[in-house]
Order: structure tokens, then sequence, then C-alpha cells
DNA sequence: CGCGGGTTTGATGATGCTCAAGCCCGGTGG
DNA sequence: CCACCGGGCTTGAGCATCATCAAACCCGCG
């Protein structure tokens, strides 16, 4: 059922049989289909999802009224507006499922007490955030020091099975560039 | 001594006037003259530095030879390479003053007893993270749909103050364009 | 006082955007 | 089962942004 979130727990920190059942008593599980918002502009975010299954995506709408995807999670990452979660402010943000997504969910309400009783459980989202805030540094590097083409290349070789889950255009605001471009560069691939 | 860091700390928590005890016995401070190295490419990352006073860069030379910087630091930020601190492994990166600065050091072999016996300032680094990471996320935003110069004349509205403290140089590549072209913004600006 | 790192300025060209038109294909209703 | 949307993808022309390279300049520091 929480297999893999275990299965992913156990490799920063160690939890007994017992503090295990004490964690799952603090989820829940949430299933939503491709398309459907799990987070809406101007809504309080109230729960860090996990996703078990599918695909999630960040995304928000600019001045000029097109989309940019910020962010994916798929299988065994968290997915999360820290900002709204942390301030409790409204988000300038959706989260949206890109597939049919299975999620396990930790909603905020329930996290002092967990925190309170497994202060290890406290330790892996510590370390999640930062392997996170280390993850995106890496990504604004090759932002600056790649062109297009060449993030492109480097991010399809490196997920190859992604590029083919999301749609074109979410993928290609993901990279920072335009639909037409990504399309382009595909063309040329030949 | 470690009071700008205490205050920071008690933005997120509560800490006994013990604890803060127990806490500075982890701590200590080092100092760093304008342009020294505070962790050089190859190294292994053993502690996170919290700056009192100056400012810090996080760098990285690229394939040509030119130097990439991926993040500032000024008071009251921290900074480490979270990758190399948390796997051990050899930094890609370079930590370095861009003025003289005063660092309050938490040594990483310090941490666990440090976290062991304050749980609580485990959660501090905790929504340190959180909100490094988002910040980082809203920084991608930001480099995908401003321009370059949109970007600069944002971000020196935003810090007016520090704009003035750094190298054009050092400026322009956080920012990800060249310092020829930022000269040029600059001129403009007339 | 001269050296050298950092900044300025200008010419040229690549990268990737915008806009517009056409196409492809999966889903929906008749 | 077919017709017809309509969202997403493709293709092309023209253009804005910004990089590259080179030369000159400025100024703080030894």
């Amino acid at each position: 059922m929480y297999s893999h979130l275990l299965s992913h727990i156990r490799r920063y920190i160690s939890l007994s049989e017992e503090e295990e059942q004490i964690l799952v008593g603090h989820l829940s599980q949430k299933t939503f289909r491709k398309k459907e918002h799990i987070l809406e502009f101007g809504q309080i975010c109230q729960a860090k999802y996990f996703v078990d299954k599918g695909c999630l995506r960040l995304y928000m709408v600019n001045e000029t009224g097109s989309e940019q995807t910020i962010h994916f999670a798929i299988e065994h990452w968290w997915m999360t507006d820290y900002f709204s979660f942390e301030t409790q402010k409204p988000t300038h943000f959706y989260i949206q499922a890109v597939e049919d997504v299975e999620l396990v969910v930790l909603e905020r309400n329930k996290m002092a007490d967990l925190f309170e009783k497994l202060p290890s459980v406290e330790r892996y989202f510590r370390i999640v955030a930062e392997r996170a805030y280390a993850a995106s540094l890496m990504r604004i590097q090759y932002i600056f020091t790649l062109s297009g083409e060449e993030r492109y290349r480097f991010f399809s070789q490196s997920q190859p099975d992604f590029v083919q889950r999301v749609p074109q255009y979410m993928l290609a605001s993901y990279l920072g560039f335009t639909p037409e471009f990504l399309s382009k560069i595909r063309a040329k691939k030949i």
C-alpha cells in the first residue's frame, strides 16, 4: 500500500515496524484523473504529495496568459508548493495530474504530531528538501550553460522514457523554450 | 557573537536559554578575506556556513573555462554544497568570499549530535532548505519568463543595494548573460 | 607610474521567438 | 460507423535578443 514511500524513506532513515505503523497512520491516499488539478491558483496548499504512480506537474500562468511548467514529479518524488504550504498564503501555482496518478498524502495538520512522535521523519524531509534544492541549482546551471537544443538532448538522454510521457508543450516550457522550437529540434534529429 | 544566527533561528523555532547554549557549543566561527576560497573543486564539503557579515558566492567552471555563478549568500543566508555535504562526494563547485566575510560554521560531524539533542534545530534546517528550494523554483520561473534585461531590472529593483556590492561579471553570470551585455544594459539606463 | 583585471563599445552573427497557416489524430455526438 | 471538431504538432518567414570577438579604456594596487 505505502510500500514505495516506505522504501524511499528507508534510503535515508530507519524506522522500526511500530514506527512505520505510526507514520502510516498519518498518511492517506488519493487518486486523480489526467488533467485534474490537485492545487489551483489562489488556494492555500495544505499537504505534501508523494507520487506513487503517474506524473504531476507544477506550473504557473504568466501575464501573457501562457502556461509555464516549473517542475515535474514522477514516481517517488514529493510535490507541493513549499511556499504556500509553509507560509499558508495563497499559491501562485497550479498542480495538475499529467497522467492518472496515485498519491500518498501527508496533510499539514498531521505533520507537527508526526514529527513530534518520529523526529527522524523530519530528518527525512530535511534531506529530501536539501536534495531537491541541490537538484534545482544544478538545473539552473544547465539552463545557463547549455543552449535550448543541448538542454533537450541532455534531458532526453538522461530521462529517455520520460520525454515520451508528457505532451510536447509541457516539456518545451519546462526546458525553457517554445513548443515550435522543440518541434524543430525533433525534426532535425533525422 | 552568534546573535544574528540565533535571532534568525527564533523566527522559525523557539529554544530555551540552555538549549541555545547547547546549540552554540556546536558552532564555531571563521573569517575569510575577499577572493579566498571556502570550498574548492574536488574537495568534500564538511560544513554549512551562515553568513554573519559579508558575501559568499557558489560558482562552477564550465568546459569552456569560464565561471558560472550559481548563487550568492549575503547576511543571514546559509551556504553549502548540499550535494557534496550530503553524499560526501567531491564537489563540482567553488565557494568563494566575494567580500571579507565572517561566517558561523556548523561542522557535519557535529550535526548528528546536535539534532539528537535538539530535534527542533533539525526542523529549522528543514524549513530553511524548503524555503531555499521554493526560492530557487521562483528563480527558474523568472529566468524563463523574463528577458535578460528585464531580469536585471527586476533584480536590481528588489535588491538595490546588493547590485552595487558585487563585480559586474559575477552578477552577469548569476543573471544568465555576459558581462558585455550587462554593461550595455547599464549604459542604456541614461 | 605602470600593470592588469575589469568594464565599455561596436560589428557581426547565432539562437530561439512570434505569427500565421496547415496538418494530424483522437475523442465526441449524431 | 462516420463526420467533424479542436487541441496539439509542424513548418516557414521574419525578427528580437543576446553571444562572440576584438579593441580601447579605466582605475585601483603594488
